[in-house]
DNA sequence: ATCGTATCTGAACGCCCGTTCAATTCAATC
DNA sequence: GATTGAATTGAACGGGCGTTCAGATACGAT
């Protein structure tokens, strides 16, 4: 047998990359075979080899592609004109986003390891990147006055540590609703930068 | 050959506990193999057998030791009787001693999904009294109205995420010292529980 | 000097790895 | 209904994996 009834280029493509995103984020990198994607879509190991040049390019395209999708979103986010309205959009924004994606930021943050150096650069750029959104905010509003902090750069990193933390125990259908959970990390972040 | 001069059990036990510490750490455990671990200690793959029984044992030993001296370094830990008190004894406590051993607690986060589901439910609770020493604190602060909490729960999760997440950009040597960054985020706690 | 034993080697076991490629199959076109 | 070309198989490549174990080695006790 070859290839079977309806398959085609266009939809084995992408069921190749959700299987790569579903074990990764399972299992981890290293632990997982091109022969265990393959047969999670229903082909052989080989077929893989015509959607990708290799395993690490597997990685690095679903790596890369959540980065960019996640500072696009970000840049199409409504965001107010003040610094407080914009640091509530970005809590709001970050918790929404990353709530509905938890394979995506768990192999993002996971996997850095598992690059080679020139895409750790790569998806490196691209952390750095959302990170000074953030600090851009917080220096904004240090000097308007609106915030008094401690050191911008160390509470950019304390607020994304503490937003990107709910990843590890949101569960879909448990005791508070994203809305809940979206209120109360903002009026977290609201404490630590007022003065 | 056999065994080198000097090599004795008491010296090759930790020496294989030191490596497969740093290499598991480096490249996370499924990329480690056990001849990697023996070159790293100067030995032959099969001399590994004589100090853990298998791969997964040398891993939950690591993260079982980890968890274990975490908790017993906290009961020993000087806390003071008030829950501001005891809220900064934590704070400064967990900062430290996580600075202290990145790659213990790089292990103890990224690798859990690699452990067995006995093994993983010990450290499950291990983590859990962790948390709940914290939770314990917020708790007490709360009822005698020395915090004004949103939800104890939550804010236990977001606190640990934060001071953890130290361990993401803080290096020796780097901007800002322990004592520093120790106090900042010390001022940022402070500020998260108190209405 | 010899022995006993703790320590370690080196080879082997069956198995899985990432990747390549000739051969095969199927859908669309003529 | 034959031809074509994209999609896929299945076998093969060299190599690394965790683990076992008989045999070699060197130290401590006698």
């Amino acid at each position: 047998m070859a290839r079977k009834t309806g398959s085609h280029s266009d939809i084995t493509g992408p069921r190749i990359r959700d299987a790569a995103l579903k074990l990764f984020a399972q299992q981890g990198y290293a632990a997982v075979s091109m022969r265990k994607i393959a047969a999670e879509v229903g082909v052989q190991a080989g077929a893989l080899y015509l959607y990708t040049p290799d395993k690490q390019s597997l990685l690095f395209e679903l790596m890369d592609g959540h980065m960019t999708d996640l500072l696009a979103a970000w840049e199409a986010e409504p965001k107010g004109d003040t610094p407080i309205a914009q640091l509530e959009a970005f809590t709001r924004f970050h918790i929404r986003y990353h709530i509905d994606r938890p394979e995506a930021v768990f192999i993002a943050y996971m996997e850095l390891r598992n690059l080679t150096p020139k895409n750790f650069a790569i998806i490196e750029a691209h952390r750095r990147r959302y990170e000074e959104a953030l600090e851009n905010i917080l220096n904004a509003g240090q000097e308007e006055g609106a915030f008094r902090l401690p050191d911008t750069r160390l509470v950019t990193m304390a607020v994304i540590a503490m937003l990107t933390g709910v990843n590890t125990w949101y569960r879909e259908g448990g005791r508070l609703s994203r809305q809940r959970v979206e209120r109360i990390y903002w009026r977290l972040v609201q404490r630590m930068v007022k003065g």
